[in-house]
DNA sequence: AAGGGACGCAACCGCCAAACT
DNA sequence: TAGTTTGGCGGTTGCGTCCCT
């Protein structure tokens, strides 16, 4: 019954492989193809499993791959690609002449997320933070809104100022001119060396207390409170004005935290329109989910990923060409990605 | 100059659907 | 039709290199 295996486990070299065996494998591939790939390493006079030389193949050796870093235009892609259909790298790299699937991957997973939380976009949803912290307020009461901000204050306090103690030396040596380091954009007005030098310990507290002190005038706004009499705020039955008023709280917390924090490259709201019309600005922010371009597009947040589960389980969504069938078409998808099946 | 941590990339692992016997 | 392998995919890991202290 069934086919004979592969290889056999114990006969075969793992690791790195050497020139010879790249060799091997390319001039053998050149002459017979890729057509059976269990018999590949034992004709190709290679002690290696099949599994291994097609990685190798597709992945380094084929002679249409680009090796170089990636452009712009093809982090946009990846960007706007990854905000509809997920973790699928395998479609996303078709999109992309030279790039394979672990190249993608590999960008996403070490330059392109951290890109985007530096930008304050979440990389699952592509949406912005302030939105998101938006979002799941208008599910909660105010009470629960009121722990919520404090967990997530200390979240951005965190990730801001890891961030900030990080680029603190690149911006002084490589912008002692104030401009704007290289892929990131420059807020008007806003002098990068000066900002992060003159910054000091005391600073990341008081950061914090604005925020603090922000989100809880907020809270306790009268416009954005119920106003029955009598009736003690955590008493009250929230009303959908309210309850939408202090989810606002929390997008104002964010851009708070992004004003206060002198020298914070991306300033408040990343998202909007109101950046310096640089390239990444412009695309990041075509993002399916995110609030500026639903405006701008008229779009409903139908498409994209409404959930981090969703973004995250590519294998669960192989079936699911849902995430096809999205209202939200930003760009021209080629046939095979609008029809996978195809 | 040396040690340690961070980073980037190549390769492996495990799962799934399709193909095959 | 059932059982098995293959090919493909996404997630994860290991290792070499770079940079900072």
């Amino acid at each position: 019954m069934g086919r004979i295996p592969c290889c056999e486990k114990d006969n075969v070299k793992r690791g790195q492989w050497t020139p010879e065996e790249d060799n091997k494998l390319s001039s053998y591939i050149a002459q017979h193809g890729t057509r059976n790939w269990r018999l590949i390493p034992k004709n190709a006079g290679l002690q290696r499993c099949g599994k291994s030389c097609r990685l190798r193949w597709t992945n380094y050796l084929r002679p249409d791959l680009k090796h170089g870093e990636f452009q712009e235009s093809e982090e946009q892609t990846i960007v706007k690609l990854h905000s509809v259909v997920g973790n699928r790298w395998s479609l996303i790299a078709a999109q992309l002449p030279g790039r394979t699937d672990n190249d993608v991957k590999n960008h996403w997973n070490t330059k392109l997320k951290k890109k985007l939380s530096g930008m304050g976009i979440d990389p699952v949803t592509h949406k912005p933070f302030s939105h998101l912290m938006a979002e799941i307020a208008t599910t909660l009461a105010p009470p629960q809104v009121a722990h919520l901000t404090e967990a997530a204050l200390g979240c951005f306090k965190d990730e801001m100022l890891h961030l900030l103690t990080k680029k603190r030396v690149d911006f002084q040596m490589e912008h002692s001119n104030g401009a704007a380091p290289h892929g990131l954009a420059p807020l008007p007005g806003r002098n990068f060396t000066t900002s992060y030098a003159s910054r000091r310990p005391s600073d990341e507290d008081d950061t914090v207390q604005k925020i603090k002190l922000s989100v809880s005038r907020a809270m306790q706004d009268p416009n954005t409170l119920p106003s029955e009499p009598n009736i003690a705020p955590s008493n009250k039955p929230w009303t959908m004005v309210s309850i939408g008023e202090a989810s606002n709280t929390f997008a104002e917390a964010y851009n708070t935290f992004a004003t206060s924090v002198s020298g914070f490259p991306y300033g408040p709201s990343s998202c909007g329109n109101d950046g310096d019309g640089s390239p990444w600005n412009q695309s990041i922010c075509t993002g399916s989910t995110c609030t500026g371009a639903d405006q701008r597009l008229g779009l409903n947040g139908k498409g994209g990923h409404e959930d981090g589960d969703e973004a995250e389980g590519g294998k669960g969504m192989r079936k699911d060409s849902d995430v096809f069938n999205s209202d939200c078409v930003l760009w021209d998808l080629t046939d095979d990605l609008m029809n996978p099946a195809a």
